[in-house]
DNA sequence: ATCGTTCCCGATAACGTTTGCAATTTTTTT
DNA sequence: AAAAAAATTGCAAACGTTATCGGGAACGAT
């Protein structure tokens, strides 16, 4: 506190003791006289004493925080996530610092040098789309800094992981257009590095083997950034209305990505009706004409268990060793935009 | 660091010389040698030494890191201004902090506290509907901490604030709703607490007044906890559509009520068309259906605008002691959802 | 030679807290 | 009453950094 709020040694001045004394008397140490401890409890409390963090944080190397890399808060998916860690981590007693990589990966090292920096006991991170190189991760993860991944995850690094379901999901989402009638199903998704890219188009391909249709790679598009940058969604919805197979569905894959998609398409306004589902967590996708069938993730629950996650991790007394991915189930919504309509 | 980084004392042994003239000589003091100094910066880069961050704080009293504290992330216009005070804040050589105080006051005074003890250079605010008690937040200011207000703000305390022209917004939003030959305008808006409900209000009656409609206290709806629980705002609409004068248009006054009372007013599938328009950030407005007239807040500015304010009064080396109240202008974007169809 | 500068640099204290050890007092044991 | 044990407290160091102060060396001026 620049504040010159009261110190301990304010305490220990007023009541003629050493700042020893006191420290220990208010952590209740046995040593301490039960008499001077009440002395020193009721003053403190009356003048309304609070330990300094800071200082706390340089001598113990622990800030009870925990640090949050995510690409975008102003994503439902994120925000809903870092309730859930909030949720938890506030109950434990930690604190939680957020910050955003803005899918960048020289904003994601400067934002997770900064936790380390800051003594943060634990990072939650979910990567960047641009993330490539994750050997500084890696350093600091073997200096001793307790990592849980969320949502966007690695191999590269072994430790705790919590994400949803993103093959099912894609895999779900991707019959229930084929069982619309769709045939021509373009599947627009992030960066290639992302596993949520990865797995949600091994979902896509796996429903399209099952139902005997074949794979056109000239249906897929990556987004690099994202969805962070609406000229390259765009662009992609373009090339595939271009191209020689024309797309009968869009199946997209993230938040930002599949509400882009949806206005770009309506812009083009195709002939043809074309299917629309896609990964969002959005709240008001109902709201949409059409509505929009997403595949939804259980946002506020991976931020739990991800923070639940860490926190065994910080307080473990031995190096964890045996480490688990969770994985949980998305929920897929079916509201028109997915529907054929009957051509009366 | 708990994960013993290196410090400046390892380069004083390694280079045999103090710990002082190596922190001199990184700060590049004049009484250093240049060849000492070249030494230093030379084995300092080598084995990448970074300054401890927490021992400054301690030592310095500050942090250069600045907090935010938003009543929820999940609410576009808030996620946009938060980009707004990380655009300049990074580029100043701040960090910024965020945090959420979920509308309630008791959360908003844990996480006050947070940032104080942790010895953040300065507060950035907009307060949750449910704040009613500013005094901790007075004695801080008081103490010296540097605030400034954005958004929602306040009277009871003299500093910088930053927010969006809340009056004309309403007014112009409400008279175009009139233009267009609404007569019962309903208003559905946050807790009376709160700057921008007054101003909001205030802007609405203005336009009836100058139209000769009489004001209707039945039309106004408070939901205290700001759209947070979404019973309150369909019991608003319930209760507005039972009254005796039911509405013909809705006008909502904030982010997360114009969402839930749109859903709202869909459910209730109305007889008539009812005219809606509403203060929201979001970017999916135009996807509604009907695509929403929106008044959009310059929400990135203002985090900016508050953030600009807010490092001059920690940067300024006596008092500030004049204020300003910046006001920005909001933006009327036209829809069809406020639009008065013509019934052929 | 002596003094006054100037130039480098080191020792030390300080920020607020905890803790190992030593010191003191009190109590118990003999 | 003396010795031993237990109970209570204080001193000082430590976390990493910077600032104040002072000191030695080199140099020029007298």
């Amino acid at each position: 506190m620049r504040f010159d709020s009261v110190t301990i040694k304010d305490i220990a001045k007023a009541l003629n003791c050493s700042t020893s004394t006191v420290s220990r008397a208010l952590r209740g140490s046995y040593e301490i006289s039960a008499e001077t401890k009440k002395l020193v409890l009721e003053y403190a409390e009356k003048i309304n004493y609070r330990p300094n963090p800071v200082a706390l944080s340089l001598k113990e190397r622990r800030s009870r925080a925990i640090g949050v890399v995510v690409s975008e808060i102003a994503n439902t998916f994120f925000s809903e996530a870092i309730n859930g860690i909030e949720s938890i981590a506030y109950n434990r007693g930690y604190h939680v610092i957020i910050t955003q990589s803005h899918e960048s990966e020289e904003r994601e090292k400067v934002n997770v040098m900064h936790h380390a920096s800051r003594s943060v006991d634990g990072l939650l991170i979910s990567l960047s789309s641009g993330t490539v190189d994750l050997t500084y991760l890696k350093d600091l993860y073997e200096k001793g800094l307790p990592i849980v991944f969320f949502d966007r995850i690695t191999d590269e690094i072994d430790t705790h992981k919590v994400t949803a379901n993103n093959y099912l999901g894609a895999l779900h989402a991707t019959e229930h257009l084929i069982y619309q009638g769709f045939k021509k199903i373009a599947h627009i998704t992030s960066s290639t590095y992302l596993s949520i890219t990865k797995e949600r188009l091994q979902g896509y391909k796996e429903a399209l083997e099952k139902h005997n249709i074949p794979f056109n790679e000239s249906l897929i598009k990556y987004c690099n950034h994202g969805g962070m940058i609406a000229e390259e969604v765009e662009d992609a919805i373009l090339s595939l209305f271009k191209g020689k197979t024309k797309p009968d569905a869009i199946f997209t894959a993230s938040d930002r990505i599949t509400t882009v998609c949806f206005a770009a398409l309506k812009n083009l306004k195709p002939k043809k009706e074309v299917g629309f589902a896609g990964f969002t967590n959005t709240k008001v996708g109902e709201l949409f004409d059409p509505p929009l069938t997403v595949v939804q993730q259980p946002a506020f629950e991976i931020g739990q268990t991800a923070t639940e996650l860490l926190i065994q991790m910080i307080e473990s007394k031995r190096p964890v060793v045996d480490f688990e991915t969770k994985i949980l189930d998305t929920k897929l919504i079916i509201r028109e935009s997915s529907m054929k309509k009957k051509k009366v």
